[in-house]
DNA sequence: CCAAGGATTGGC
DNA sequence: CCAATCCTTGGA
């Protein structure tokens, strides 16, 4: 088991924080069980101005965590059915936060750690239960990972085609060559694109 | 109050 | 390709 990472390596630009947090370890103790999954992949939502970030609609209760300190978990729901967690970084009242893609599966896993929805189902993790928990609190955390990170691709975020040029910003951060890094299908938010910019 | 839609996934 | 599924948001 490696250290816990401290609340300093949060509070730095969140999309430092999403580069260096490929390979470290998302930690969960559900009850007795320990979850892990070392991370593969991330992306970064950054300051009041990012379109695709939820704290475009400021700090509604939902976003508030993102707020708040470096160090906390945001948990949220989407599409009805998934959740996503993310950590926030930066300085209190700059709202930023990283959200974690997918992993490798290391420990107590129930599912594919193979995307965000998918991720956080494998843990345990969820919105009602987790979001706003201080990493430092014995519940969710990070650690240090063991042997060397790969090389580490940049690409654009995904699922975000309605957040304008923000959405080309290459924010999300992938070990190369990972075979659990999240495949998806661009498809259909090629097709969301096209409809925005026609209605426009 | 209510309509609209989303930081997704898996099934057809 | 598209339905599932429900909470959050923002406008009336």
């Amino acid at each position: 088991m490696g250290a816990r990472l401290p609340r300093a390596f949060f509070d730095r630009d969140t999309r430092v924080v999403a580069r260096d947090l490929i390979g470290k370890v998302l930690v969960h103790r559900d009850g007795p069980t320990r979850r892990a999954a070392r991370i593969v992949e991330t992306e970064a939502y950054h300051g009041p101005s990012d379109r695709a970030s939820h704290a475009r609609f400021g700090p509604t209760p939902r976003a508030a965590v993102m707020f708040g300190p470096p160090g906390h978990a945001y948990v949220y729901r989407v599409y009805g059915l998934h959740h996503c967690v993310n950590v926030v970084t930066g300085p209190p009242g700059f709202p930023a936060a990283v959200l974690i893609r997918a992993g490798e599966p290391m420990e107590g896993c129930l599912h594919s750690t193979r995307g965000p929805g998918n991720l956080c189902r494998a843990l345990g993790i969820d919105t009602g239960r987790h979001s706003g928990l201080d990493l430092e609190g014995g519940v969710i955390w990070i650690e240090e990972g063991e042997g060397p990170v790969g090389r580490v691709v940049r690409t654009p975020r995904v699922g975000v085609g309605y957040a304008g040029t923000w959405a080309l910003r290459p924010w999300r951060f992938v070990l190369a060559g990972n075979a659990w890094a999240s495949a998806r299908k661009i498809s259909l938010h090629q097709g969301r694109e096209r409809a925005i910019k026609s209605r426009e």
